[in-house]
RNA sequence: UGGGGCGUCGCCAAGUGGUAAGGCAUCGGUUUUUGGUACCGACAUUCCCAGGUUCGAAUCCUGGCGCCCCAG
């Protein structure tokens, strides 16, 4: 937007070695290369890395962040660079923030979605305070989004290569912490940018695979972390249909999301069967066919509200909604009914909208992200 | 122990003399910085068992075994 002249390429009005940016690494490539790309652009870079968790458990897997190997991969880079990097063990942070909840959530028959939390409570949080404690005048991510200056401040779009974009992830973000942060990934066309310039500064993880899947949870295992965060929470209970009939039994409501086809063991019907509701009370996984996932409403809350007008200034706004990561906004409109909760009515209906994921908000003509909420059941 | 029907992959189920469809389930993979979905692939040398007829049988015949229904 307006971009002026006189201010570096993050904003500020001062020589990029006058600048100090801390770098949040996890240790990948996109990360690596931010804090590589800043570095060569002459800023004075601080590289920081978080412990979120275990890392001996961690060490074997691939695609990981954050811990072991990651920790590593992340001082080996600020080493290449000629940066300081440091180590912060936020273990405990990240367990009470992020894990926590993220058992609680299954045992409640909710979907969590860990990765929002952690940007939310953890990154966007304390690390970002931290950042401030460094005197650092922002904190740059590996984000694949865009923060854009416009006539009434910052504002969160999404990624330019709309196949890369992490908004979805980020849509809690205030506008406070907007407001200190910086996305230098997010106008790249592609990944393999990110790739060419990971091998332009020679940076050792330039190989390295992308991260995918939870990554404190080993092999994809996540019913395993929470029986050993909440002992017996994988209590068996009977899978019945949308009458009430005992088609089988389930080894435990955290096994199940809504919209899941995959086992439920239950053959013999000519359609297949999907989780259409979990009762945790009744320990019953609740399935029909595919139609019954069909929803047009859905109640949000915790709203992160990020328009230039007030929530409330209108009874409704008709926007571009995403209930999962993985496809594009659909056409809704959402009506407030505080400043932090709303309903929202999909143009279209959609399958399996599970509670405990993201509500995301967006400008449907434009790539702005308004925000977004939390899905929950409803009262 | 009179009559009738049935027995094909874990489940449902096509096939009635020409060399074992399909669906569900399951498993593997692809896609995906959440879950899920979707997509691709794999899944009965064998048709309850034993004989027989035939160039050739899951399909015909005989005898077993098992199950179901009606009549008792």
């Amino acid at each position: 937007m307006m971009l002026d002249q006189s201010l570096n390429s993050l904003g500020f009005a001062k020589a990029p070695r006058d600048t100090r940016v801390v770098v949040a690494m996890s240790g990948g490539v996109d990360s690596s290369v931010v804090a590589a790309m800043l570095a060569e652009e002459g800023y004075d870079v601080v590289g920081v890395t978080l412990q979120l968790y275990d890392h001996g458990a961690a060490l074997a897997k691939k695609g990981a962040c954050c811990a072991g190997r990651d920790i590593h991969d992340a001082r080996r880079v600020a080493e290449t660079m000629g940066f300081p990097h440091y180590v912060l063990d936020y273990e405990n942070t990240f367990r009470e923030a992020v894990i926590e909840e993220f058992a609680d959530a299954y045992l409640s028959g909710a979907t969590p979605v860990p990765c929002i939390r952690c940007n939310e409570r953890v990154k966007f949080k304390d690390l970002l305070a931290t950042a401030r404690d460094l005197d650092a005048d922002c904190m740059a991510t590996g984000h694949y989004i865009q923060r854009k200056v416009g006539m009434a401040g910052p504002e969160l779009h999404q990624a330019a290569d709309a196949g890369r974009d992490q908004s979805y992830f980020l849509f809690s973000t205030t506008p406070e912490q907007l407001s200190y942060l910086r996305f230098p990934l997010g106008h790249l066309q592609s990944k393999a940018e990110t790739r060419a310039l990971a091998v332009k500064y020679g940076l050792p993880v330039a190989d390295k695979p992308d991260s995918q899947d939870i990554c404190f949870v080993p092999n994809g295992d996540y019913a395993a972390v929470i029986e050993k965060l909440r002992p017996g929470a994988a209590a068996p209970g009977d899978i019945v249909d949308l009458v009430g009939n005992v088609l089988g039994t389930h080894r435990g409501v955290i096994h199940y999301t809504i919209g899941q086809r995959k086992g439920l063991g239950i053959g013999g019907l000519g359609d297949p069967l999907y989780v259409v509701r979990l009762d945790p009370d009744l320990r019953h996984v609740i399935v029909g066919p595919k139609a019954a996932l069909s929803t047009r409403v859905i109640p949000v809350r915790e709203i992160n509200w990020l328009g230039d007008a007030p929530f409330l200034s209108r009874a409704e706004w008709h926007l571009g909604v995403k209930v999962r990561s993985t496809r594009g906004p659909r056409s809704a409109i959402v009506r407030p009914l505080t400043d932090t909760t709303a309903e929202v009515e999909l143009i279209a209906p959609e399958d399996g909208i599970s509670a405990g994921q993201a509500c995301v908000f967006y400008d449907e003509g434009s790539s702005r992200i308004f925000g977004g909420g939390w899905i929950w059941k409803g009262r």
